[in-house]
DNA sequence: AGAATAACCCGAACGC
DNA sequence: TGCGTTCGGGTTATTC
C-alpha cells in the first residue's frame, strides 16, 4: 500500500505543512507505536526541537530535528493529518499527536501496524532498520541487482519485495513492474539474466516516476494527507485486475499467490 | 543458512 | 439482518 510512490507524495506533504516549525508538544494514544524508547523519554527530546526538513529512502521518512530523527515507517495504513478540526475518524484511530508552532500534526494509524522510532542525528541512515536497505531502483546497477539475486532460490517476485535486496517496492508496484519488464513472477531469481535485471531496473523507474507524478495509488482503505487521493491506480495494468483482459494482447490476467501475497499477471506476455 | 510461516492489527468482504 | 470467518499486506520474529 503505502510504496515508495505514496511515501514520496507524504514527504512532500508533509514538507509544506512542518518544515521550520518547532514541536511544542506531544501526546500518545497507542505507546507500541514507538520502537526502543518510552513515551516521556521520546517526548522530552522531541520537544522544543525544529523540524528542519523531511526526508525519505525507500518506504521510510525521517523528520530531520536539531539533534535527533524520528524515523517514520507506515506499513499498511499509516497516514498523516495536519488539523486542528478531529472528526470522529480521526479521533478513533489517532496514534501520536505533535503540536507545532501552526498546527497540529497527526500520526493516524487504523491498523496500528506503523513504528516511529527517534536516533541520534549524526548517523540516522546507520539506523540497524535503515542500513540494511538495498537501495533504490533510482540507484541500483544492473550487476548490482543481478549479483544479489543471481544465487537465490526464490521467485523473482519474492526477491523485488525484499526491502534488503532493492528497496521501495510493494506488491503492488512488484506486479505493475514483472509485468511492464514481460517476466513471470513464478521465475526464480538465480535464472534470471543481467539482461532482465536490466529490464527490471529500467520498468521500475519508469514507473515509480510516473505514480510519483500521479500522487501515488490510492485503492481499498488506504488514503494519504488530509484524505486526499493519488491517481496512479488509474494507470495499473494487472494489480487488481483478475478478470479483465490483458491491455497488450488481450489474454485474461490471472491472479495466484506468490509467498504469501496476491499477486497478478498476464500468462502470455509474462514468460 | 535460508526459507516458510506466524504475528502484529482491524475493517471489509464473504458465507451461511 | 446478523453473526461468525476469512483475508490482506509490510515488516519482524519465530519456526522449520
Amino acid at each position: 500500500m503505502p510504496e515508495l510512490p505514496e511515501v514520496e507524495t507524504v514527504r512532500r506533504t508533509l514538507v509544506n505543512w512542518c518544515v521550520n516549525q518547532t514541536i511544542q508538544d506531544v501526546n500518545i494514544f497507542y505507546d507500541k507505536v514507538l520502537q526502543g524508547i518510552d513515551f516521556d523519554n521520546f517526548k522530552s527530546k522531541i520537544i522544543n526541537q525544529k523540524i528542519n526538513d523531511i526526508s525519505r529512502f525507500g518506504k521510510y521518512l525521517f523528520f530531520i530535528l536539531d539533534d535527533f530523527v524520528i524515523i517514520s515507517h507506515l506499513r499498511m495504513e499509516g497516514k498523516y493529518f495536519y488539523t486542528n478540526c478531529e472528526d470522529e475518524y480521526i479521533k478513533k484511530h489517532k496514534i501520536i499527536t505533535f503540536k507545532l508552532s501552526n498546527g497540529n500534526l497527526i500520526y493516524h494509524d487504523v491498523r496500528k501496524f506503523g513504528k516511529m522510532k527517534l536516533v541520534e542525528k549524526e548517523k540516522y541512515m546507520l539506523d540497524e532498520s535503515i542500513v540494511k536497505l538495498g537501495k533504490e531502483p533510482f540507484t541500483i546497477s544492473n550487476e548490482e541487482l543481478y549479483n544479489k539475486i543471481h544465487n537465490l532460490n526464490k521467485k523473482i517476485k519474492q526477491s523485488l519485495l525484499d526491502q534488503s535486496i532493492i528497496s521501495g517496492l510493494g506488491n503492488i508496484y512488484v506486479d505493475e513492474v514483472l509485468f511492464d519488464s514481460q517476466i513471470d513472477p513464478n521465475r526464480i531469481s538465480k535464472d534470471i539474466s543481467l539482461e532482465e535485471c536490466e529490464k527490471i531496473i529500467k520498468s521500475s523507474i519508469k514507473i515509480l516516476n510516473k505514480a510519483i507524478e500521479l500522487k501515488g495509488s490510492t485503492i481499498a482503505t488506504y488514503h494519504f494527507n488530509n484524505n486526499e487521493t493519488g491517481g496512479f491506480q488509474n494507470e495499473h495494468k494487472v494489480y487488481g485486475k483478475k478478470g479483465s483482459y490483458c491491455c497488450k494482447c488481450g489474454t485474461l490476467i490471472e491472479k495466484t499467490t506468490i509467498g504469501g501475497r496476491g499477486t497478478y499477471y498476464c500468462p502470455n506476455c509474462q514468460k
